[in-house]
Formats: C-alpha cells, structure tokens, sequence
DNA sequence: GAACACTGCTTACCT
DNA sequence: ACAGGTAAGCAGTGTTCT
C-alpha cells in the first residue's frame, strides 16, 4: 500500500536493542498513520582526529562504523572521520571529549538528522508493511507501518484533527471538576465535557486520556495550555497514581522543553495564547477579551475565584462554561490559521509541522542549510552557546526634521539582506582574507567565480521559488487555489529573512560576526548612496530606516508623483537589489523622531499609515490613543493651517479638560503590559506592572510570566505610582487619578502640535522649520532641530495646556 | 525644597 | 536562544534654582 500523507510530528525510540524513528502522519485520505523507520544509526564527524583517538573508537563496542571523509573546514579540506553510534543518546557523550571545533554535526536532533538524510520535507510518499498486533498495539494511529521506501511528495493540503481543551479545577485543593473539549475534525466540530458526578477524579483523567485515543488529534490546544491546564493535568495524573498519561501517538506522556514548551510524540501542541500573542498582539490577553475582539463573542459568566461554591451550586453553568472555554481557544486558532501558516513554513523549510511551528528560527534555516552543506562535503559546526559578543552595527536610521510634509514619495529595498547576501556572494564558504569582494568593514569574501557559497545559491533558489509560487497564486483560478501558494509565497519570504538573523546571532552554528557585520555595512552603505544620490539632484529626503527612503516629490499632482516614483525605483534597483516604489503619502507628518510617522497613503491605495505612535502602542490607554488619533486625523485633513488650528488646538484642550474632570469611561483608562519572570528583574520591588501581577495572583487569578497585567493609576504622585489591578469583569472602585491621565494625554498631544506654531510659512511647507517665539497658542512652541543631536527642551506641563 | 538634568531599567515598537 | 536601532515612561540620584 502507498501512502502521501503529511509528517505531523517525528520521534525515536528504542526497540530491542535498535533504534527505530517514528513518522506520526496524517494521510491524504484522512488516515492517521505511523511509519516506522528501521536501519538508520546516529553519526558525528571528528575533525582531523588523532590515531590514537581513532584506535579507541574501533575498540568501543557502541561504535558501529569509522570512514574517512574530506570535509571543508574553516576555510580548507581537512580530513575528517565519520562515527557512526548506536544510540543517539549516547552522542552528547562522545562530542564533550572532544577539543572546541574539533567536532561536528553532533547536536543536530536524531529525527532532523534522518529527514536531512532521506531529504524528506513535510509530504511524504510511504510504502511499507503493516506490523503485527503487538507492535500496532503500542501506537494510537489508525494504521502502523514499518517503512519499504520513503520519498518526499509534491504539497499537499490535509484537513487535520484539531483538539481544544480546557480544564475547571478546585482552587482549594487543585482537584480537576471537569475537563471539556472541543474538536475539529474535517467539517465537524464535536463539543463535550468529562466530569463525574462522585468527583472521581482518576475517572475523569482517565476517559479524558481514552477521548485523546479516540479521536486522535494531530494538534492539541487550548487557552494557556502551557502555563496551566497541561501542568494541572500532569500533576493531578501523578497525584492520582496514573504512570503515565497516554497522550501521545507512542502513549507517551508530556515533555516539556524549555521552559514553558510542551511536546508529546506524535502531535503538536500549541497554546492559543502564544499564537494570539505573537500575531494580533492584543492590548488584553484574556481569552474573553480576544475573543470578543477577534469572534464578537464572551466567555460565560462564572465566577471562577468562587469555583468550588459555583461547582456546587450550578454545575451545569460551569460545564457549558468550561465547553465554551475550548471552543473559543479552538475557534481563535482557526481564525488566526496558525496551523495554515505552520504547514506553509513546514513545506518550504522541509520539516516535520511540529518542528515547524514549535521549532527555532535556527532550525529552520539548518533544514536547509545542512542539507546543502551535507551535498557539498562542508563540514556542520556545532552551535556554540555562552559568551556574549559585542553586537554589530545594525540598520542605518535617518534622522527626521519635524513637521507636515507633502507629496512624500515612499521607495524600500525588497530583500535587502538577502539581495546584498546573494549579490556579494556572502557565505561563510566564502570568507576568505585574499577574496575580491570587499565590505565597508574591511571583510572580504570570493567572488562568484572562485566559489560559489552555499547562503547565496540557497537564497537564490528560495527568490526564483517564490517568484513561482507568486505566479501560480496570480495565475490560480479558485480563491482558495490563490490563497494556497499565496501562503507558501509568504512562507519563503519569511524563511528568507530569517536567515541575516541567526548569521548575526552569536550562537548559531555557521555565524561569523564579520558575516553578519558585512551584510549590514553593505546595506548602510548602499541606502546611504540613495540619500546622497537623491540630495544631489536637489530632491529633499525627509526620513530612511534600513531599507526605505521617504523623499519629496517634486510633482504635486498624482499622475507626475507616480512617474517619479518609478523612475527613482527603477534607477536604484541594479545588481540584484530592488528598489520598489511602495507607495504615496500625502501629506506625512512626523514630530521630528524616528520610527514614529503618520500619513495618508493616497498611492497605491487609500489608507492612513501610522508608525511607532502611541495609537500602535499596546501599552497607551485607550483614551490617550484615541486624543491622538483625533490630532491626527485633523493634521491630515485640514485643507489649511486656519483650519487645522480651529479643529484641533481647542479640541485638545477640550480632551485634556474632560480627562482632568473625570469625563472618560474608565475601561479607556487602563494601562496593559507584559511581565516577565518575577526572578529577572534587577529590582522587581517598584514596579507598578509586576506588582500588579503579584496582587493578582494574591487575589487568586491566573498568572503565567509573560502574561500582560492591566491596572489603572490612582495616585501618581507618589513614589512608586500607586496602581490597581484592572480586571475585567469585576467592577473597579477607586478613583483614578485623573489628573495624571490628564498630563499623560497633554504629553501625547503636545509633542505632535508642538510642531505648528505660529510662523505661517513654516506650517503646511515640510520646510524645515525657523524657531518660532511662543505666542498666544500657548505652549505650542517649535523648536530647530539640528542633526542628530537635538537640544533639550523644556517639558510641556499640564498647566501649559489650561 | 521644588524643579530639573541625567542615568538605568524596562517595554514595545520599526525594519 | 534570529538581529540592532529607537522612543518613551518611571525610579533614583545628584545638581541647580528659589
């Protein structure tokens, strides 16, 4: 029988005496599937090894093979040894006796090791022979396999079986009340709960185990699952005497990696909360809050610092709330298609989805890497922890004159790291002090002709794949057809970038800082050249960051602005780097400091584009956010200075007024931020959101270290502020301290109206703006700016807005 | 003693 | 355990002005 089935997730284990690889799969047809790989033996390489060395290997009965190889080695063929062991376990063992350098590809995980060697990706063919019942019996899958023949697969798309959980414990005594569970399995969403109704709560873990059996999910989540249900679960399992909880495909329990990551055999694990975090970057990070954001919908109203009385009295409430609970957490993800966005990554990196999603950006970038390097007879360092190294310079950051600009012409290099890495050949192949490629920082590296580095022709190869994929996603004839290489298209983009990260990160196994120091040199010196080019001709470049250029067109009307556009891009792309013509604001503002701008895109589109603003700022208060937002929409759409001071210098004083006389709805109020582990804090004590996070956790809600805590201020005039935890749901009773909102606000507003004085000529012009004298705009005073260093102003006080 | 300047720590943002 | 560059708020400390 052959099988095209996707690789959710990849494991070994021990087996008489032999080590077999587990493949957990999903098929094409919908099959949960394992496929056993037998025969394959973990090796390492030792890097010009003494024969006294080689000697004792041959003698050590857990070494299977010693064959001599030629390796490329920092720079030069050196002769190597590949080992070959018996038990991946023991391989930490052998590669810590061994000097710095002098061993390689010995910390790379078994089951990457054998997808790198099969050059497996994340469909598969598999052929194979079922294996006897006691073998089948030791897996979950609907079928087991022990493997004839493997080979990679065109992409594909397989529905898979999704599993949310939640958990409602006592909080007296931890014991679990009810585990619900919401799963997705093809169009079906089945909805249920496990409770007992004589409070067993061994039963209730144990049919929780048979549901996972049952259904057997390739994908495990839930709200917090991490930080609370699956560590309440394993400790109420172990507190119950259950050995093991089987949940995973091999009936393994939970592991957890680093920290708070959790894996098991077979399936993957993902925390709804994480993925929330990291792609909508909610300002609340409560399941109820993002669900209403995100669903429009609210969890149910139980009180869950009262569970043991609620458990008692309304118990049906609490299950139907314990069930909505799952239901959500399951609905966010599919909302947010993190699992789409995981196979995507999976299918270009060539990895196994859990590695994908779970994994390391270093990991996806060595699935490539080793591979390539594995063809080309490159040697594989070894990743290289510890020692912190002094940073390389980064991207260059134009400074910004303040002030109402218009007709801004916005151009940014596509790729630029991964241009500059291909068109400068840079790889750490081809470092070499006698290359004819020189970088700003005085690092050389071969040019193209001499060699070929293996970054450069893997990034080469990645631009022409999404340049295809882009294609097939114009060219698709359904939706859902363009969305699909839409989504692999994005994967590249993303896989592309990634890899100037780890060549600058100062662990990665192939990092060389002069590497990652000449890539950023090239690009500084390349946009820089755009500005001075630019400056020369006469045309006023208002801002840069890394890769853009925000300049001045010099045609104020649509159709001439687009061709200049056009022109500038197209002049600047040469040599692989591309500069592409993004889009037109007009008018663009900025009070003068970088990374914070705001404008009316009025090309190729219509749309307001904010940066670095406080309305971009998770951590600002609705209402200070909001006070902004209306200053700015009046910058941008005021036909002129009279009426843009009519609209907005009254309206802010109005907005602070409000905030000093208590007129704001509280919620607009209320100040959110992350909090890390109480322990890495250099004093932890004076903290207003760490304290926060401890007073909630003192009143009995959840906390887990990287949570956002909200509060509301109400004395700030003392030291540390004094703050309230803000929790929703639960009515808030002190008094803010409205005065310290009020000077907030005047803070955000000022900054921006600072900028409009009273020199008619500096307003509306993106001149670069004279001192002006305050006068009857009260505090509005504008400031020269001079290069980069601006002088010191005085602070705008609350007084000055009254 | 209030006001201010400056530093260190912290978070979140931009590319 | 993918990078550096930057703004801004708060606490603490030292300095200056009143």
């Amino acid at each position: 029988m052959k099988y095209e089935a996707v690789v959710i997730d990849a494991s070994y284990h021990e087996e008489n005496d032999e080590t077999i690889i587990n493949l957990f799969c999903r098929t094409k047809e919908g099959i949960s599937l394992t496929a056993r790989v037998h025969g394959f033996d973990p090796y390492f390489y030792l890097v010009s090894p003494p024969d006294k060395v080689i000697d004792e290997l041959k003698n050590d009965k857990d070494v299977k093979k010693i064959e001599k190889y030629t390796l490329f080695v920092r720079g030069i063929e050196r002769e190597c040894a590949k080992v070959t062991i018996r038990y991946p376990y023991k391989v930490p063992e052998y590669r810590k006796n061994v000097p710095e350098g002098a061993c390689l590809a010995a910390d790379i995980p078994f089951h990457l090791r054998y997808f790198f060697d099969a050059d497996l990706s994340l469909c598969v063919e598999i052929e194979g022979n079922d294996v006897d019942a006691e073998t089948k019996s030791k897996y979950t899958t609907d079928i087991v396999l022990d493997v004839e023949k493997i080979s990679p697969a065109t992409p594909f798309k397989v529905p898979l079986t999704v599993f949310s959980f939640d958990i409602e414990n006592s909080i007296r005594e931890n014991r679990i009340y009810v585990i619900s569970y919401a799963i997705r399995k093809g169009n079906e969403l089945i909805k249920d709960a496990i409770w007992s109704d004589t409070d067993d709560e061994r039963e209730i873990i144990e049919r929780f185990v048979e549901v996972i059996k049952k259904y057997d999910p390739d994908v495990i989540t839930g709200y917090n699952i991490g930080g609370y249900d699956i560590p309440v679960l394993t400790e109420r399992a172990k507190s119950n005497g259950i050995k093991t909880l089987n949940i995973g495909r091999d009936m393994g329990t939970f592991s957890v990696s680093q920290e708070r990551f959790w894996r098991v055999h077979g399936r993957v694990v993902i925390d709804v909360w994480m993925a929330v975090k990291l792609r909508l970057r909610p300002k609340q990070e409560t399941l109820n809050f993002v669900a209403k954001m995100l669903l429009g919908e609210e969890k149910d109203d139980v009180n869950r610092l009262k569970i043991d009385e609620e458990w008692k009295n309304r118990r049906e409430d609490v299950i139907r709330y314990c069930i909505k609970d799952a239901e959500l957490a399951l609905r966010i993800l599919e909302e947010l298609a993190e699992i789409n966005r995981g196979m995507d990554i999976a299918a270009v990196a060539h990895l196994p989805l859990d590695d994908a999603i779970n994994g390391r950006t270093s990991t996806l970038i060595d699935s490539l890497l080793i591979r390539e390097a594995d063809r080309r007879n490159i040697g594989v360092p070894m990743n290289k922890y510890g020692g912190s190294e002094t940073p390389i310079e980064g991207g260059y950051v134009h400074s910004i004159q303040p002030g109402l600009y218009h007709w801004v012409i916005v151009c940014d290099f596509k790729s630029m790291y991964p241009s500059i890495i291909i068109s400068k050949n840079i790889c750490f192949t081809t470092l070499s002090e006698d290359g004819e490629i020189e970088s700003p920082t005085g690092v050389r590296f071969l040019s193209k002709e001499r060699r070929v580095g293996i970054v450069p022709s893997i990034l080469e190869r990645l631009m022409a794949q999404r340049d295809e994929f882009k294609k097939k996603a114009k060219r698709a004839e359904s939706a859902e057809e363009k969305a699909y290489y839409d989504g692999l298209q994005n994967a590249v983009k993303i896989l592309m970038n990634s890899f100037y990260g780890v060549f600058a990160s100062s662990f990665y196994r192939f990092t060389d800082k002069k590497i990652g120091g000449a890539i950023t040199a090239f690009a500084r010196e390349n946009i820089k050249n755009v500005i001075a080019t630019l400056e020369n001709e006469g045309i006023k470049v208002i801002y840069s960051d890394t890769d853009s250029v925000f300049f001045q067109s010099p045609y104020k009307n649509l159709e001439e602005a687009i061709k200049f556009g056009e022109e500038v891009a197209g002049r600047f792309s040469k040599e692989g780097m591309s500069l592409e013509f993004e889009r037109i604001l007009e008018p663009f503002f900025s009070h003068g400091k970088k990374k914070r701008y705001v404008g009316k895109a009025i090309w190729p589109k219509e749309e307001i584009v904010i940066r670095g603003y406080e309305t971009r700022r998770t951590d600002a208060f609705d209402w200070q956010s909001e006070a902004l937002m209306e200053v700015f929409d009046a910058i941008l759409n005021s036909k002129d200075e009279k009426e843009l001071k009519a609209k907005v210098i009254s309206r802010a004083k109005k907005l602070i007024e409000m905030t000093l006389n208590g007129e704001v709805p509280i919620e607009k109020l209320v100040i959110s931020r992350s909090v890390r582990d109480f322990e890495s804090y250099k004093d932890a004590s004076r903290l207003a959101h760490v304290e926060v996070a401890k007073q909630i956790m003192a009143e009995g809600y959840e906390f887990i270290p990287g949570m956002k805590v909200s509060w509301i201020v109400v004395d700030a005039r003392k030291t540390p502020q004094k703050v309230e935890p803000y929790i929703e749901g639960k009515e808030f009773r002190s008094k803010p301290d409205y005065e310290y909102y009020a000077r907030r606000v005047a803070m955000t507003l000022s900054r921006v109206l600072e900028v409009f004085g009273y020199d008619e000529d500096s307003l509306f012009t993106g001149s670069r703006q004279t001192s002006l004298a305050s006068g009857s705009l009260d505090s509005f005073e504008v400031e020269e700016k001079r290069d980069e260093k601006p002088q010191q102003k005085k602070k705008p006080t609350l007084e000055d807005f009254m």
